[in-house]
DNA sequence: AATGATTCTGGAATCGTATCCATCTTACGA
DNA sequence: TCGTAAGATGGATACGATTCCAGAATCATT
């Protein structure tokens, strides 16, 4: 499994630039063979690094690589050798700030490596993902690194498992597929979370996040739960919305939620667009965070720390999750068995969860 | 230049699947052939939908097809045609919120017209754009849509001289590159923001933001001074910052301004980053906006308007930018000459411009 | 000096597809 | 009935590289 390609043949870009100004065709390693006067395949091996070659051959072949400002092309050498150096790279939605931070982290990793991000949003919808995954396969990409936008259809299932190359799963957890991930330990965070606010004497907690169907909404589950049960406490489940992650469920559920009587005293938001739903329904209504109401989100993003009220959050390092995820992937391509990496998580109290009682 | 390459052969995703249950070897038109009992470039002509051929061979083709659950090879696709359907997709930083809406948009709308995104990020370093450019031209892309670093480095001109392929240029201006743009129209909304503050009273007005040496910045600046202009009143060169769009830059030169005497009582930011290098100092500095300084930022974000005070700003429409550096790219691939489309900019007024005199 | 082992080089095959070209069949109008 | 055109098909070539294989040249060993 492990290529010895010489992908990165030249690291010199000054003259490189120059290939386009003679007009018109492109240079191949043919022109260069005629112009050094030898064969094609010599040409190749000195470029390649092969070691049969002589001293002399190589200054010929030099001189004219590089009178001529040839560069070696990708695609040909992508169908002879079967790699491409392209890594797909499936989420959600790329304008979601912390899948821009992971996705950010992951393409400077990866392209460090040699390797180019082909990026693809699945919008939300198991049947783009899955066309998207095809795609992916008939692109020949060397590896995929998703975010599925459910662990359950099957037929996701059917279409990962025909595309026989490494893949490496962002906060899920899927069996038999012989696939690395990029596992955060929702767990830790929120219940730490949920026993910040039982302790300060909440007990009708309202939960807003996606599905069940992702391994990130059972897993922060479990710690709401967790804390619950170990308070000797009854968990609110009336209060559980778990339906999706973006604004809009958000926004109708938080506002439905808060317009009963009683109403919750608390609220956690588990991902950045549930939580910008919720703080919209919250602004609608008027009700005041860190007053009205006690807020923790999961899950921060950009310019969190200046926010007015400060929020108090579960915190989760995207850049590492990006990182590793990359890491995982060359891993796998370099041959090595697929494997988890643990992301851990920190709740950190701020003034949000001060009121609400 | 227009290809007709039908890449998209077959819309019906239900079978394709199945290609990896019988495992190894990976099914090519040749077995195709042999399956259906024909020859070889009977089969490519009867997918590529070529006139010839008649019913019965497109029959035995297609239960070939079927039955052996082939799907063509984009790589070879590619090669012999020259036309790999892959777009480059440079920016700075695609964790920037409006990037990222950018690139959203960018990638749905090419992969609806059959286009993949390779994404780069050039973290602000002309080294690393150029690089990045030169490596999409050896993976032979159709087109490039970029936000240039900078646009007076002739190194990065010569490289994309080079690249020879159709370049959209997202809020840039370049002489003879004979490339389409998306620019935006900043002059309008920086011009009344502005006015807004002039209005008000204020003619200590700071304006933090990015160096002159892109489009960006100056056009922004023109508004500006414009305003001053047509005010009557002198343009306070003394409290202009035009060195990065980096929050790091932003919070430097705020801090600084502010803790002068007298120092500015506005302040506007140009970009999402400088805004955020400024409110942190802002904050740090206890100074409350909408009371103790009047602030405006030129670029909104996600969840913009739930921030506490609402800050007033310029608007552009990142989804149209995206959309439209898409539609550029494609009409530029089907052989039209490159074209400009204008993006609006709308100043609202909120209440973080009430107070500060 | 003849043999064998090394080092180096050129030619050809290959990756998977599209397309040119030649051949063959069929149909048509004169 | 024949000539021509159009329709349909197969074989060969090309896209631009890597790599196998065989042969030439160099060198060391007996």
């Amino acid at each position: 499994m492990a290529q010895s390609l010489p992908f990165l043949v030249r690291e010199s870009t000054e003259e490189v630039v120059s290939q386009g100004d003679s007009e018109g065709e492109q240079v191949t390693i043919r022109h260069v063979a005629a112009r050094a006067g030898v064969a094609l395949s010599s040409v190749s091996r000195t470029l390649t690094g092969h070691p049969d070659v002589s001293p002399a051959m190589r200054q010929k072949v030099e001189e004219a690589v590089a009178a001529l400002g040839y560069e070696p092309d990708l695609l040909a050498q992508s169908l002879r050798s079967g790699t491409t150096r392209n890594i797909g790279f499936i989420i959600r939605d790329i304008a979601n700030p912390l899948f821009a931070l992971v996705a950010r982290a992951c393409e400077q990793e990866l392209r460090r490596n040699g390797y180019s991000m082909i990026l693809m949003n699945s919008d939300g919808s198991v049947e783009t993902e899955s066309k998207n995954l095809l795609l992916l396969r008939r692109r020949r990409v060397d590896g995929v690194i998703a975010s599925l936008v459910a662990e359950d259809s099957p037929y996701i299932k059917k279409t990962i498992l025909s595309l026989r190359r490494p893949l490496v799963l962002l906060d899920r957890e899927m069996k038999d597929l012989n696939a690395s991930a990029v596992i955060t330990d929702h767990y830790t965070g929120v219940y730490e979370a949920t026993q910040h606010l039982i302790n300060r004497g909440h007990e009708e907690i309202a939960f807003v996040t996606g599905a069940e169907n992702v391994y990130t909404t059972r897993d922060r589950l479990r710690g709401f739960r967790a804390a619950f049960n170990d308070a000797g406490r009854p968990v609110p489940e009336k209060w559980m919305a778990l339906g999706g992650f973006d604004a809009e469920y958000a926004l109708i559920h938080t506002r439905n939620f808060l317009s009963k009587n009683p109403h919750p005293t608390a609220l956690i938001t588990g991902g950045i667009g549930s939580t910008a739903g919720a703080l919209r329904a919250l602004n609608e209504l008027g009700i005041q965070i860190g007053k009205d109401i006690a807020f923790i989100a999961i899950d921060e993003w950009p310019l969190f720390d200046v926010f007015t009220p400060p929020i108090s959050s579960v915190y989760r390092d995207a850049k590492a999750m990006g990182g590793e995820a990359a890491h995982l992937m060359l891993e796998m391509l370099n041959g090595k068995e697929p494997s988890e990496s643990i992301i851990e998580t920190k709740f950190t109290a701020r003034t949000s969860t001060d009121g609400g009682l």
